[in-house]
Order: C-alpha cells, then structure tokens, then sequence
DNA sequence: ACCTGAACACCGTTCAAGT
DNA sequence: ACCTGAACACCGTTCAAGT
C-alpha cells in the first residue's frame, strides 16, 4: 500500500555520542500517540525515530525490537477500559464489563491482532483479570472452573471484536455488504444461504455480541 | 525480522513482450504452495514471481493487488474443512463441524488473522454456511435466528483458534507460559490472580473450546 | 493483453564508530 | 550507555516501454 506522508522535520542535529535525552517512557508515550492519532500501521521504528528527532536505530538502545515495543503498548492502553462500580449483580456487571471490553477494542480496531496474538500479562491485564475473577466468584465459580469461565469470556469477547473491527473499519462497507448479499442470494443450491442472504451479509454486530455474550452467561449460572 | 533465505534460480529469461503463459489459477496454486509449506509471512509478491520465474510486477497483470489475490487464497483453502457425514444428531455434527473448523485454522495458523478481517464469501465459504445452516434447522432455528446463530459459533470458533494458534505456533511456548505464571503469581494484591496463576497461564485450549461451545449449543437449544 | 526494466518510497535491523 | 552513519536485505506497487 504506497501513499505515505512526506514527513521531514527535525533530524536528528547532534554527532555520533551526543545523547538526545530519550527513555522507554518517552518512546512509549510517543508510540501511544501514533498508535492512537494515526494507527499501528503508522507506527514504525523509522518514522517513530524521526517524530522524536534521534536516528531510526537509536530506539534499539531502549526496546530490544519492535514487538516487545508493541507488547508495552498494548497493555498501557488496556487502562482506558472501564471497570464497573460493584454496586449490580454479578451477572450485570459481566455484561458491563464485557461490553466496555468489547467498546475498547472497537476503538482500537487496528490493534487486534496484536491482542489476539501475543499473552496479555502485563499490570492492566491483571487488574482487569481479577476484577472478572472477582465476580465470577460472586457467581459461584472459584478456582480452575473460575479460570476457564473467564478464558472463554475473554476469547468471546475478543475474537467478537477482531471480527466486527475491520468491517467497521472497511471504508467500502457498504459496497461489500451489497456484495456479500450478491454472492450469498446467487449462490445455486444453496437455498438457505440465498434465503438468509440480507441478515447474513449483514455482520455480526452489538445484537449477535448480547446474545452469545448472554448464553454463555446462561452456561455459567448453570456451572454453579 | 531478518533472516531470509538467499533465493537466486530460475529468473526471467524473457525480454519484454514474451509470455510467461501465467494464469490466474496458476499464481494461485504457487501462492497455495507457499502458504501451506512456509507460511504466508513468506508469500511476497516478490517471491512468488520469482518462483514463477516472473518479473515481480507480471503479477499485476492477473491480481489487481496482493489482497484479492489472498482473498481468493482463503476461500480455496476453505475446502478442506471436514464436513460431518449427516448421521448424528444435529447437536454432534454441529460440534463436529465447528472442532474441524478449529482443526483446520489451527493447521493454518499464519492465515488466521486474513480470515478474521475480511468477509468470507466465495464458493466454499458459501458451502459451509449452507451446511450449518442445515444443521441449526434441525435444531429448530429458521430465518434470521438462524443467521444470528450461524454468526455466533463462527465468531466464537474462529475467535478461539485466532488465540490459541499463536500460542501453539510461539516456538518459546514454555518460557512463556512459565512468564505468564510468574507474573501473575506474583501479582500485589490480586489475590485471585495470584491464587489460579496455574491455570491462569495455561493457554485457552481443547477444554475451554468444548465447554464454551456446550454452552452456546445449550442456548441454541434453548431458543427452539 | 501480458510481460520486463527500472524505479519509488518505504520497511526492520545490524554493525562499527563516536563520546 | 546512548547515539549516529551507513548499510543490508528486503517489501508492494507504478510507470514506460516492448511485442
């Protein structure tokens, strides 16, 4: 995909051994604001150098590579998910949490496929694990039972996510839901996809997200 | 990532003007065959051409760009999900269709990603949803029930292997598994974490798989 | 229509050298 | 230890030209 901005700004002025006064938190937070402002596919080591005015290869001295760069970001962003008050039903709460979980992604569209690859082990991820834990327990479910409730929350709740993102995102949406339709009606011997063609095409969104999301809720009352 | 192979064969021995006689199907089946034996982070546009013995830009003339040519990848994969014989219940096949969904990505891992972001509509895509869509017929779901519930299980099948496929794939899986124990074990004041750091760190995998979709099955029964 | 040659505008990363 | 300069080994894609 070609078209990138011409960006030249400030170089890097300084020699060889001249420091430029950088630190971890200081890319990291430079790397949140491209990440945030432009997108993950913005956020290169080469225009991240340049953004900060230091050499492409000067973040090598703070981050061993871009992906341990990446797995700091992904979870100083996990901060802005919203935590339920406490003050609802375990059940209600499950559902708040899940939702503002699944909002955050939505927001992060583009970021995703990191979540979704890479373990989630970092400070924020823990909070919001024992929070999740904390009301599975008030639902009656306590050790590995607890565990694998909240693994399966979780991979609902993210893999609902990476499929409705880039759809949302598609700035051809429209078009491709009409040819969606298109192949589903015209589809020969096939006559329930041709019947279904118009709810199919449509992607799966907030409706499908509070069914599922309230089966497996069901599932997990009845493990009790 | 560094590290490529040195590849220097067969190049174009071709002036301008001369056919290579490519076709479409053609680049596809190189691109299947690069896929499948080295992963599609190694299917570049570059490489293909040079297996086929191309300039890299005489793809161009037959792919409008790399993404369509992806597109048309997925779906030609999709015919290799197993699909059930028909002589079980339509609970078991739907649990047999949606484990050989699972087995199938988790063989192809790398594609994982493609398949969450785009829209699956070509012939085999459109084969299996007529299948499941047969399957929750019997179940007693027609109309847009149905399409809701097809969406449901996909969105949950393909969101589990999208998270357990790179972590089956991460040739450092011990050491990170043993990363994630310690970091949850250790964990101040979360004493849930702390407590099931164990099963915690245990990648989401066959069991949370079969009791997530139990659950949803139990809530399609329960909508008949 | 199908192909080549050459180029454009990028990547991530490494190595050697400077202070 | 932190940084620059320069390079390596790649990318996807476009443009003009050949038959």
């Amino acid at each position: 995909m070609p078209v990138r901005k011409k960006a030249r700004g400030r170089t890097a002025r300084r020699g060889p051994g001249q420091r430029a006064g950088l630190d971890s938190a200081m890319i990291l937070a430079e790397a949140r604001v491209v990440a945030e402002r432009e997108g993950v596919e913005q956020l290169t080591m080469r225009r991240l150098a340049e953004r900060l005015g230091v050499a492409p290869n000067a973040l090598y001295s703070h981050f061993a590579d871009k992906s341990t760069l990446i797995d700091e970001l992904l979870d100083s962003l996990l901060a802005k998910v919203e935590v339920p008050s406490g003050e609802k039903s375990w059940r209600e709460e499950l559902v708040a949490l899940m939702r503002s979980t699944r909002r955050f992604l939505l927001a992060h569209d583009d970021l995703l496929p990191y979540y979704l690859s890479r373990p989630t082990r970092g400070p924020n991820a823990i909070r919001l694990g024992e929070v999740t834990l904390g009301l599975l327990e008030r639902a009656g479910l306590k050790g590995e039972p607890a565990a694998t409730a909240l693994q399966i929350l979780l991979v609902y709740t993210f893999g609902f996510a990476a499929q409705e993102a880039p759809r949302l995102a598609d700035p051809e949406h429209d078009e491709s839901r009409a040819a969606s339709e298109m192949a589903f009606r015209t589809a020969r011997n096939q006559p329930r996809m041709s019947d279904l063609a118009e709810p199919l095409s449509e992607y799966p969104g907030k409706d499908s997200f509070e069914m599922g999301l309230a089966w497996l809720l069901d599932g997990i009352e009845g493990t009790r």
